[in-house]
DNA sequence: TTGAAAGCGCTAACAC
DNA sequence: GTGTTAGCGCTTTCAA
């Protein structure tokens, strides 16, 4: 049944063999392929008939080079884990596919300095453009985004300095507006729990907004607790009892996200804790998870999806350098 | 401040031009990058710092056309959203990224038409290799997939065939093995919440498992709940609810999946439904937030990091066409 | 150890 | 409307 030459390796078929079986030239065979420029009708047919047949597949290493532009992006992400860089990659692959244009991605794990390896090697597939998360780099990879000949967005925070193209929201804001809510409601002994915020730069201005504005109002905050991790339920329902233990006598909590929110909320759940009576719960991001629980968690729901989608749109177009603030929106749920 | 010279594109420094200003032959250079062949230390020195002054990145675009292979690899996966194949993405991206391959990937929305679509135009980049969650595709695809010269990983389902390289776990026997819990412990009304099972086709395999083990025990699934959606808590939540307005008498329910399972969850929280004694819930995936609710979730943990890590390694390899099988834990929670 | 030369498969001028 | 011709930037023989 198997035929010895088989198992050797079939060249996938060449635009020089599609021409040459539909008896054209192959820049002509190239135009039609690409419907651009002019040919007959006949013409036409003979060529897609004969790449039908070969079951021709252009190859776009070679189209890139030839044309000195490639269809890839690139998107640097720190993880995948974290649903917040999955949707916005959805978004972003969603629209870049929609444009036939390939998503070439690296995680860098919150580490700067793989974020400065992945993006020179994905430089070298010269990206028609790069999208990366955040507005801190290293001095190097700043160089290169800058240098890379392509356009480049910076996405989720828009606190500072970008590039070119910044697209998302103020962390630091939305850092104000949680504290701001809480205050609005009269809990006055407030505490915080949260994740590694050396890595997570965006939780720590979230942070910044919320204990400044604390402060300003005169009601700093009482205690926190941090736990040297990445974010997790786990890492919330045991910061939360950490800090619990400390501080018995906190109103209201807020946490570095929601995923640390719900560990926060499933101790209470455990304890006996009353919310919001007893305590108060703040979370960020507006998960699916908080939104139906049996009290849905007051937090804040970001444009995740929308970042990327928006993100990629503006990146293969030629609008000019900005910064486009997509908002946040305060989800007031059951638990402040 | 601003140099008119400076607004004209930049075009990224050439092997020849590093050639030329270490005084050697572009294939001397070339070699010398790559560490390849030989040359003295004297050129190695030249080249190396004619680079570093040109700041070189090299075209991986021109060096795959040269040499007929790209270090790029094809990842297809049905949504990222999915912490699944968040997860699988992760494993595979971390093992590729460390061999300094690059990881290009498209998401299909569950959608077979799409995933076509998606395989033809990866294909276009001569990838080296190929990976695809699932065993079940359209008949273009799979030739495309035995067609494209390079290997093939069909991830996480072993359940049927596969073209080249298969790795996973037996989404039937995860059906099985939760129905055989629930029947040791005794429950005997048994039912089921499900979400889109079209599309899902491993979920289809886990039920199918489930209700036949069932079934053979004499103890046939008494009711089942199912929802034309994407899972969510949402869904698993309102699907409980459902499920039990029309058979209020069940004592055990399985799910599609762990968020399907914490939506059952919410729902048996805000009505005092005790688990497990009125009702136990049985989910599937491991997720953190079941394992750290106030009563962890019983369910089956699956090796989604570790199948993305090995299915990697492997497409990269010269090993055999062969299926792994990397199997499942049950995790014996508090809620079954 | 090194360099010249011939492509890889395609696109883009430019004649015809 | 179509074919010819030059590359794109690199790798890879093959001589030297």
């Amino acid at each position: 049944m198997s035929n010895p030459s088989e198992d050797k390796l079939i060249l996938p078929a060449t635009l020089a063999e599609v021409a040459r079986i539909a008896g054209v030239g192959s820049s002509t065979a190239s135009r039609v392929l690409r419907d651009r420029g002019s040919f007959s009708n006949e013409t036409r047919d003979k060529v897609l008939a004969a790449a039908a047949g070969l079951g021709y597949v252009p190859n776009r290493i070679a189209g890139s080079l030839a044309s000195t532009g490639s269809q890839l992006v690139a998107v640097v992400v720190p993880s995948l884990s974290n649903i917040v860089f999955a949707d916005l990659l959805t978004g972003a692959t969603g629209a870049l596919e929609e444009r036939g244009i390939q998503c070439v991605i690296g995680v860098t794990d919150y580490d700067m300095q793989r974020e400065e390896a992945l993006i020179a090697s994905m430089l070298a597939w010269r990206p028609a453009a790069i999208m990366v998360a955040g507005l801190e780099h290293t001095a190097p990879s700043l160089r290169m985004l800058s240098a890379s000949g392509g356009r480049v967005a910076e996405l989720i925070d828009i606190d500072g300095q970008g590039v070119d193209l910044v697209v998302g929201f103020s962390s630091r804001a939305a850092g104000v507006a949680s504290a701001q809510h809480l205050l609005s409601r009269g809990y006055r002994e407030i505490g915080y729990v949260g994740h590694d915020l050396e890595r997570d730069k965006r939780a720590s201005k979230r942070f910044a907004g919320f204990r400044d504005t604390l402060l300003d109002a005169g009601r700093p905050l009482r205690d926190l607790q941090f736990t040297l991790a990445a974010s997790s339920v786990e890492v919330g329902r045991l910061g939360l009892e950490a800090l619990l233990a400390r501080s018995p006598r906190l109103d209201a909590v807020y946490f570095s996200n929601d995923d640390m929110a719900m560990g926060g909320y499933f101790h209470c759940l455990s304890r006996g804790i009353a919310i919001p009576r007893e305590l108060a719960l703040f979370g960020f991001n507006g998960l699916n998870i908080g939104a139906f629980a049996p009290q849905p968690l007051t937090t804040i729901r970001t444009p995740r999806f929308a970042i990327g989608k928006v993100g990629a749109e503006l990146v293969i177009s030629d609008a000019p350098a900005q910064t486009i603030d997509l908002g946040f929106e305060l989800i007031d749920g059951a638990t402040a």
